[in-house]
DNA sequence: CCGACTTTGTAGAACGTTCTCCACGATGGG
DNA sequence: CCCATCGTGGAGAACGTTCTACAAAGTCGG
């Protein structure tokens, strides 16, 4: 049936008989495990570089390591992953780990089958980017194996977490809108994932940030639930600028559904920012594009990445067995999406 | 060392205990095999329910399959690589196997580093989209294990290919832009992989079709090379647009390059489509974003996608040994990047 | 020069599957 | 009835590593 007529692999009894020692002493030497003299170790390397030998990642699954790290995301299509995997990448450069990304989609089911099959291929560590399968089965992965989260702000004694001082981030955008002269100002932000047991989504505590701003400024808060996909962004854009009393500025949780809001206001008729004032938050690619030039939130993706990457391997080598979390600081990039409400 | 005490797993061994039945019996029940009655299947699917039993893949993968695709690609920050994926998963959906993306970046060396580790890591088959390392290598790989080649027109009997037409989707923006009465037309594609051996990139294909195209309207063609990225289009865009006689239209290969030109174009002064017609190419979502409107051409990455996935699993599965080549016809989708140019 | 300890290397049992035989009983043609 | 055939199930050897013992040889203090 299988047509292949695969050459026969080099393993590591061959690296052995070649160099004239023992498959253990081999083993030690690829793991450079202790009670290995100089000597031999060398004569192991030639004999592995002669043979151009690969270890069998499959076969060392069984017993110990497969030097593989996971990172799970939702979809492909928000560009502020790419930034976060940069940072995993740049990180784990040199050393002898591969990473594996999983798009499983934004569905919990979908979510929870890749996170298993990670797991099922014996991978060292994971790294699982907010996250929408539930937070009990998080945990009960993150007993079994090395687990940074990246985005949900709740904390745990059994995994490592990278968040966004989302709360801040908001407070940021609202003080700009408000300084430039907004008084309406809405928020978009994803709905709740139900029945997940996240208390601390990104969302949430930029929900809660938002609302401390408003009030702050003794404005009135306004949010609406919206997908963090350029539909979502139309969709609620859609229902907030078509109501009477439509905001002169809002914000939305990613910036790829600010532009989906981009498109709603562009049907209506009105002019951005003169009818409108426009923020995103990741401050992604796309907002920086020429023809788009969309305020954001730096989150500093590419650090955040960088550092979970770095807490992973500590955990992975056992360098630490304590639970630790970080957070960044964002910072607003001002663009031209933004300017005084015309009716001053 | 390694803290984790991590509760055992449920083996097969486990599963053929409770269900009264030898080990061997559980392995055909898997994979379901020939030679088991209806009766024992049944014992054994409840037994495995029961204990909440998952095969270990990193075990499979030392005798038979392991149930995984691998996809190579350079970038994440590429959408259009996100519309394949869907195609992919898309078509995997409700089968066994699960998709790892490994996202190696441009280097040539660490995408074979990357292959050689979904090799190393006994994938089942694997996806190549677009890959930079030397045809040799590919070749190679195809040969132990099913491989099909996203984007490439290079044929070989040892892997299937999926590409686009290229050729007709540069004749297609050429024909366009002529109708509106453009002269200067420039093209602006990827340079080539030097030593790689592949002889028909998607941007040599793309090179030909639009010089063909050009002779054919009787008009100069004038491509420059430039990197599929933002800073690649700037930088590329600088270049032509500064000169004297600069091109009233440029044709990118790829819509993150085209929007590389929009911002030279903006730094210079010109109004885009007044000044300057733009084009992309493969028509990701960013083209389609109200404030980008980007006229591209549509690839059906999603469709290329599924097709790749579905000729893949013919072979891994054992039911085509013969290599196979699918093209997709191209379409453009006009927005509003292109008019005529002012000077009629 | 003796025991204790260290260092270096090896033997061989796991690990959880798959898969090739092989055994057994039932069937059926001659 | 006997012998081939078929359908069903099991024993047990791989697969390529890691890792726990342990052996052999060397070192050292008294």
């Amino acid at each position: 049936m299988e047509p292949t007529k695969r050459p026969k692999r080099v393993t590591i009894t061959d690296v052995a008989a070649r160099a004239g020692v023992s498959t253990a002493a081999v083993s030690k030497v690829l793991r450079n495990a202790y009670g290995v003299s100089p000597a031999m170790q060398e004569r192991v390397r030639a004999a592995m570089a002669e043979l151009d030998y690969r270890p069998h990642a499959a076969a060392r699954g069984m017993r110990g390591r497969t030097y593989t790290i996971g990172v799970l995301l939702d979809s492909l299509r928000n560009t502020f992953f790419a930034d976060i995997l940069d940072g995993v990448q740049q990180q784990l450069r040199g050393s002898d780990y591969t990473v594996l990304i999983g798009a499983a989609g934004f569905g919990a089911a979908e979510q929870a089958r890749t996170v298993q099959s990670m797991v099922d291929r014996q991978m060292d560590g994971l790294i699982l980017i907010a996250p929408g399968t539930s937070r009990a089965e998080v945990l009960a992965t993150a007993e079994t194996l090395p687990t940074v989260v990246i985005g949900h702000h709740d904390t745990a004694a059994v995994h490592d977490s990278v968040v966004d001082a989302d709360d801040q981030g908001a407070a940021l955008v609202v003080d700009h809108l408000a300084a430039l002269g907004h008084r309406r100002i809405a928020l978009l932000a994803a709905p709740g994932l139900k029945g997940s047991q996240w208390k601390l989504t990104p969302e949430a505590v930029l929900a809660k940030g938002y609302t401390a701003a408003m009030k702050r400024h003794g404005l009135a808060p306004q949010a609406l639930a919206a997908a963090y996909s350029e539909e979502g962004g139309y969709e609620a854009g859609k229902r907030l600028l078509g109501a009477a009393d439509r905001p002169t500025a809002i914000m939305a949780g990613a910036d790829v559904a600010a532009l989906g809001v981009y498109r709603a206001a562009a049907e209506l008729g009105l002019d951005i920012p003169g009818d409108l004032s426009l923020v995103g938050y990741n401050d992604t690619a796309i907002a920086a594009l020429a023809p788009v030039q969309l305020t954001s939130v730096d989150q500093a993706g590419t650090t955040m990445g960088a550092t979970a990457a770095r807490m992973l391997l500590e955990r992975v080598e056992g360098r630490r067995t304590r639970a630790m979390q970080t957070a960044m600081t964002p910072r607003l990039v001002v663009r031209s999406s933004t300017a005084a409400p015309r009716t001053g």
